[in-house]
RNA sequence: GGCCUUGUAGCUCAAUGGAUAGAGCAGCGGCCUUCUAAGCCGCGGAUGUAGGUUCGAUUCCUACCAAGGUCACCA
């Protein structure tokens, strides 16, 4: 309907100011307090371009929209808005389009045929994962479901970065823990991981390996930790609703020749130097400039960024249409290097995604808790997923927008938990569940209900709030703006809520109306679960 | 110091350059003999500072102040 609006304004434009025919203009929905459903600001934009009135614009152009015989309303208010108003037949038709559609309405085929692949979490298997940067994990699924939702077909992936430095400060942790469980006092190791959390992986690795480990066989440990911890983690992303289609451990990219094959590539094209004994990156383009970075080390090992480099090498050419990184922001500096790879691999640079959120900032009433693995001091997604729930965490880890730095009170965690606002949403969606079990309807019969009978504001505002649905999911697919949806939810769920105090939706006395308006209901209900559903979250059928 | 992100109500967060800056929590006052009171209705209260661009700025630009992050032959 936007576009039609937009189309007509635009002829209109080109028929009054042929001169101005280019200029820019918005059709949106129009705000609460507007008693219009659409609304442009044509004029205003015109009035710039022309050095005229704006209102004066407004006036003339909703004159010739006038003789233009649409069907729908226009009003020239101040300062110089255009509004629309539409017949409710369009409303009602949108409400059907709902009924019919049922679960899938929202989805919509505008990238069908196409292929992403998104990579999220892929947190270090170094400790558990904490609440800082559990955002990643409920935000990458958002977004697989949303594009999914769209059409596209979704590699959801994860790299294990099973090797490196870190791995082997975490052996040599392990190793002090088995000692000194065993009754052997050794030296802390130097950046080692502090905290209680190695010492239970230790405990784990006795009951399992038993107590007769040499030292040589610290390579098993080392392992056995790797595992252990990876696993744990992957059950909390799954208990979170999340689970990935392909895990690329680092050591297999090793393993393969992978790493060694891409460096071998970079260094013929000439896109490596040697200095100080080591190999640098050097693309020289607009995204790394004149900036550079070690791939292969001076004692001939290779780094993190020469298996990222083979990981996105096989990103960018396994025919893929849309590639996605999301990371915690603390990788910014890591993204001009990946967008580097972009063209060497001849993949379309705005195809590729990195998206970044800020790290979750916990406190423990007014005091900052530091969160640092190395420090043993962190709170983990674990504990603030049994704390307050798994519908509560993912919606208060959504609810913001991802480049926002959230506070996260862990002491009103579960009294919050108990007063989130999903719940206002899962509320609704129950409340119109029982309405349907009083009501005893058949779903066949929904859809014959003679619609004409909703003709309050509160029926039409619903209808309205409805029909927005589809191009939020469209835009989020877009924009990445996954806030969005939970925040459109509360909002639909608030219009319910509101609605239900004000009209019964049971009539005994009129049935025709009744079905009407169960039918209204039952979209609302749709929707609701729809989206909950796009969020991970199971709508209730009762609290 | 360079770079990235952020500063909105007592607190946690919204707001494609537009109309009266919205919610929740906390506070105060109302509403259950009718489909679930985890709800509804009402009342107070906010754009870090100083400039600039614009018909119009929370939004864009500059400077400053403040918070978090990042500047490895770590990942």
């Amino acid at each position: 309907m936007k576009d039609t609006i937009k189309q007509s304004l635009q002829k209109a434009i080109g028929k009054l100011y042929p001169e101005a025919a280019e200029v820019q203009f918005v059709v949106d929905y129009a705000p609460d307090n507007v008693d219009a459903d659409f609304a442009s600001n044509a004029a205003m934009v015109l009035g710039k371009r022309l050095g005229l009135k704006p209102v004066e614009l407004a006036v003339l152009l909703k004159e010739k929209l006038d003789q233009e015989d649409a069907d729908f309303e226009v009003f020239a208010v101040e300062p110089g808005f255009l509004n629309f108003k539409l017949p409710k037949e369009h409303w009602y038709k949108e409400l059907g389009q709902i009924l019919k559609s049922g679960v899938k309405y929202g989805e919509s085929k505008i990238y069908k045929g196409q292929k992403a692949r998104v990579e999220y979490v892929s947190a270090n298997p170094t400790g558990p994962i904490h609440i800082g940067n559990a955002r990643g994990g409920p935000y990458g699924e958002v977004i697989c479901k949303v594009l999914e939702a769209g059409g596209y077909k979704v590699l959801r992936e994860y790299i294990h970065n099973d090797i490196g430095g870190q791995v082997e400060k975490l052996g040599a942790t392990m190793w002090y823990w088995y000692k000194k469980l065993l009754g052997e006092e050794m030296p802390f190791p130097e950046g080692g991981y502090q905290g209680e959390y190695p010492k239970e992986v230790a405990e784990a690795a006795i009951k399992k390996l038993g107590k007769g480990l040499a030292e040589k066989a610290l390579p098993k440990l080392t392992d056995f930790a790797l595992k252990y911890i990876f696993e744990e983690n992957l059950q909390t992303l799954a208990d979170l609703g999340i689970k990935f289609d392909v895990i690329v451990k680092e050591s297999d990219l090793h393993t393969s020749g992978k790493t060694e094959k891409a460096i071998e590539e970079l260094k013929a094209k000439k896109l490596t130097v040697e200095k100080d004994g080591a190999i640098w990156f050097v693309p020289n383009d607009e995204f790394l400039e004149d900036r550079e970075a070690v791939i292969v080390k001076s004692n001939g090992q290779t780094t993190y960024f020469a298996s990222d480099i083979a990981y996105h090498k096989e990103k960018f050419t396994s025919g893929y249409d849309l590639v996605i990184d999301v990371f915690g922001s603390n990788h910014h500096g890591h993204v001009p290097k990946l967008q580097a790879l972009t063209k060497i691999y001849g993949f379309p640079p705005e195809h590729f995604q990195v998206l970044l959120y800020q790290y979750v900032r916990v406190k423990k009433g007014q005091e900052v808790v530091k969160m640092s693995k190395r420090a043993g001091n962190f709170v983990t997604a674990r504990e603030v997923l049994e704390e307050v729930g798994r519908d509560s965490m993912i919606f208060l880890l959504l609810l913001t927008a991802v480049n926002t730095h959230v506070d996260f009170d862990l002491d009103l965690a579960k009294d919050t938990s108990e007063k989130n606002p999903v719940f206002r949403v899962q509320y609704a969606h129950a409340r119109i569940n029982s309405i349907f079990v009083k009501a005893r309807v058949s779903a066949s019969k929904l859809g014959q209900a003679d619609l004409k009978h909703l003709q309050t504001r509160e029926e039409l505002g619903l209808m309205r709030t409805l029909a927005k649905y589809p191009e939020l999911v469209a835009g989020i697919s877009e924009s990445f703006a996954i806030h969005q949806l939970p925040h459109y939810l509360l909002g639909l769920a608030d219009g319910f809520h509101s609605f239900y105090e004000k009209i019964h939706v049971i009539n005994a006395e009129d049935e025709k109306l009744t079905d009407a308006r169960l039918a209204l209901v039952k979209a609302v209900q749709t929707v609701l679960a729809n989206g909950l559903q796009l969020l991970s979250i199971k709508p209730l059928e009762k609290m």
